[in-house]
DNA sequence: GAGATGCTAATCATAGTATGTAGATTCATG
DNA sequence: CATGAATCTACATACTATGATTAGCATCTC
């Protein structure tokens, strides 16, 4: 799943999302990851826009944020 | 992937935004489906909360219909 | 009949999950 | 200062569960 972020631009905002809400609560990846209930190095393949997330997860990582998972899919420039 | 929408809240808004805004242009699934580059019967699945879409897939149905990605997944009363 | 959708099943690609190693950073403590 | 422990992250695999895609037929409405 390399170059994913070439075909798929929500995979490059949902990746800087996540790591700049997680950083913004002080949350290391592997915090992130229990409160979610995914593996530790699952957040980190995020993060680098390795995986093509599904809703799920989407929505797992939204709610051990804080936050409503559209807000994840959302540019910060808008 | 039956019942999914009792595990994910997200895999039904989806499923109900992408109806709704596929009917309020007139489109057929199959319609929405060529625009989208999938098959007739993935838009179906979808809408009946069959399926655990991935963020690739999210964003070609939000560019099909015309919308940015995080719409898809707002609740419609907020 | 024609168009749209539901539904099943089958195959292929890959998302989800996990393990292990290595490098970087921080922070004590001698 | 060292240097050693602890924490965090990147990265390379690898396995298996399931998402993506397709074909076929049924149902329903017009």
């Amino acid at each position: 799943m390399k170059n994913l972020s070439q075909k798929c631009i929500l995979v490059s905002i949902f990746a800087q999302n996540v790591k700049s809400y997680r950083l913004q609560q002080g949350l290391s990846q592997e915090q992130l990851a229990e409160r979610a209930g995914v593996h530790r190095t699952y957040i980190g393949m995020l993060e680098r826009e390795e995986k093509n997330v599904t809703i799920y997860n989407i929505e797992r990582i939204a709610i051990a944020l804080g936050l409503e998972a559209y807000q994840l899919l959302k540019s910060k420039n808008d």
